[in-house]
DNA sequence: CATCAAAATATTGTTAACAATCTTTGTCAA
DNA sequence: TTGACAAAGATTGTTAACAATATTTTGATG
């Protein structure tokens, strides 16, 4: 009870507003990143207003802040999907993130402060206790979410929601274009790029991430465009 | 006739969706641009109503898309203002955008079309007759502007979008804290960003835009926060 | 059996009425 | 005059019914 009310009163903080809308957002941005929910699945208003218990002016809002931030595809008169990023897009995400990530790490390695570097190390473990544990969902979404921790770290909301947006996108990428067997997350270099940004090498995290973001790229391949099916409200249920 | 309709047709194929949403969100984009909504400026919804003959709904989704996007505040049963930066986000704006300018024009630097390269050229060559003709607002836009076509001509989606937002957000910054008298914008060196890039110097061209974000933010005085007043038909009324 | 068309159904888009909240105005007393 | 308070008005939030569009089903025909 205690534990769940400060857990609350984070998010609460976080995010500014708790509505309902943010809860709808904030699931769907979940299933998304654990990529429980595989592009071009149908979110209809139906199933949404049913799962989450909302009214449906409530969910066509949810639904127009997601395919603003580019993780819906809203059709006119024919509803919405999870967005199916074409090559060209999984491109510019990987542009995008190699112009902003470099400079990122950049700046934390001159100068990270003591809690947000413990946050980091935590999540570092969280990913090799998941590693371990065989978690493969929960690695993918922590996987990611490091990422995201490192925008945090610069204390720029901006940069952070920014980082947020293409990890997700990156999120659909892997989903659609990752081989299942490369899936396997890049073991140790999340740890490597931290290890430098410690010692305060710029020049060393700069390549790191470099090098990771390259990784990741590579293991794509850009043919295959594999679509997939699956159920609504199991996957929306209870999300974590 | 004709002519309407291939101006349809070209602006469809540009924003996807040329719906009533998209003109109130692009009008109001443009206006805060121009520096013709002051912050804290309120858009209550039966204006926005009246002045684009649209109905509540689709006004009212507009306004969520301008929030998403931090042009615009929304406040709880209070209604939507143009959003009012407080020091710390102003002081995130430009850490966001010395992350990303630089790594963008050194790749620029590096292989830019020559379409694109026609486009800045002759984009320099609006600023200059602005100036010329001492056009306040026009010059205002064109300078913010040329930051997003620098993007544009990236031809990445994302870093377009995202250096929309921080250039917009930036013009709200400026409004707020810039003194008026030093409003006069950096004269060339826009031009001198461009022509480093264009002769492939890519350490110049990032000085130049390092320069040249820095001296903007230096025009600020982070002391005082005026606020501002206005009419709204009239400014939203026929914005181009 | 396949193909097509039209009706039936389901889904999304829009509007208008109602409810809840905030803001202003006016009154009264200190 | 100023402050508190209450009523009136204005504005935003929500809901539900209706309209428009897509999708599916059905049945007829070749």
């Amino acid at each position: 009870m205690d534990k769940k009310s400060t857990a609350e009163k984070l998010s609460r903080a976080a995010t500014v507003t708790d509505s309902i809308e943010t809860v709808i957002v904030e699931r769907i941005y979940n299933a998304v990143m654990e990529q429980r929910l595989a592009p071009n699945t149908k979110l209809s208003e139906s199933s949404l207003c049913r799962t989450f218990g909302a009214g449906r002016m409530h969910v066509r809002r949810a639904l127009l802040l997601l395919s603003s931030q580019g993780i819906v595809d809203l059709q006119s008169n024919r509803g919405a999907y999870i967005a199916c990023p074409d090559i060209k897009e999984a491109d510019d995400v990987f542009a995008a993130r190699m112009m902003i990530e470099p400079s990122l790490v950049r700046q934390l390695s001159s100068g990270i402060s003591h809690e947000n570097m413990r946050i980091l190390e935590d999540h570092i473990a969280l990913e090799d206790a998941a590693r371990e544990r065989q978690a493969r969902t929960e690695m993918i979404r922590l996987s990611g979410e490091y990422h995201t921790k490192l925008a945090q770290a610069s204390e720029n909301r901006l940069v952070t929601k920014m980082m947020r947006e293409l990890v997700t996108r990156t999120s659909l990428i892997v989903g659609l274009f990752g081989s299942p067997n490369n899936s396997s997350c890049p073991d140790d270099e999340h740890s490597q790029i931290l290890q430098a940004i410690k010692s305060g090498n710029a020049d060393e995290a700069e390549k790191r991430v470099i090098h990771h973001l390259t990784h990741i790229q590579s293991g794509l391949d850009m043919q295959t465009a594999q679509p997939h099916e699956d159920d609504l409200a199991t996957i929306l249920g209870d999300a974590r």
